[in-house]
DNA sequence: ATGTTAAATTGTAATGATTACAATTTAGTA
DNA sequence: TACTAAATTGTAATCATTACAATTTAACAT
């Protein structure tokens, strides 16, 4: 298991929240996490939910996004992808790609850890609401 | 005048903040640049530096990052680039970079209007840093 | 099984960036 | 020079995140 793999000490709390994110790929903020898991789990903290993210993103199990400014965002990593956000609806979504230049990266002298590819539009879906109109 | 080009109203207020960025490419924060104007021009205010920045991102003259998660910082724009972050002094650097996936983007069927590439990791400063020790 | 201990959880309070808002001032134009 | 819509100001509110101290618990050794 991912966590006792990690050296990460396996509790309730972080369970639901690793499931959670498992199961939901919206990218959620700690904020809805939260709301969702303390209807099964009233003893939850939300303390314990920032905790939690925390601790799994510094294993690089989840990553967090800072796509939309105001507030994280976390998303389980499966493998290299970018994030595409709608200015209209808010919602993100994955997008597959790869990046021709991670390897290239490193002749800056850098040590690279993460990439992130953060591309800002109009989703399909809204543009077809606009047309519409 | 790229205000006047843009149709924005002209105001001192707004012209030395994009002085400031123009002459500072820290990628700084609102506060930032508020607590350096504030010096010289004793009666700005916070809200306007926020106010003068939004509208001239929403111009596009400037650019919001939202890497540093907390925060958020502004660059002027001069064309395509993307940002590293270190981890350890957190500071922003550009990146020279072209990107071959702008133009296959649009497959998806999104509207593109902004790209941002985020890598994060440590600095050459802060490498050499950690060598010594 | 049980006891031990370092680490995790909880709830509350603090922080700090950003936004809301109402009163005042001003840029652009007639 | 006067007018008006928009910008500026300062204060107060908001809201995500973090700090902290008390309590509980996972993991391990006996």
């Amino acid at each position: 298991m991912i966590l006792k793999d990690n050296n990460i000490k396996i509790t309730p709390q972080r369970l639901v929240v690793l499931e959670y994110l498992d199961k939901n790929c919206t990218h959620p903020t700690a904020d809805e996490i939260y709301s969702y898991l303390k209807k099964k789990n009233p003893s939850l903290s939300k303390t314990t939910v920032y905790n939690a993210l925390e601790t799994l993103s510094k294993h690089g199990i989840i990553q967090s996004l800072t796509i939309s400014g105001y507030e994280l965002r976390y998303d389980l990593d499966h493998g290299m992808h970018h994030h595409f956000y709608c200015k209209i609806c808010g919602r993100i979504v994955d997008i597959e790609l790869k990046c021709p230049n991670v390897e290239k990266m490193k002749k800056y002298g850098h040590e690279i850890e993460e990439i992130h590819g953060y591309i800002k539009g109009i989703c399909k879906k809204c543009l077809k609401e606009k047309d519409k109109k």
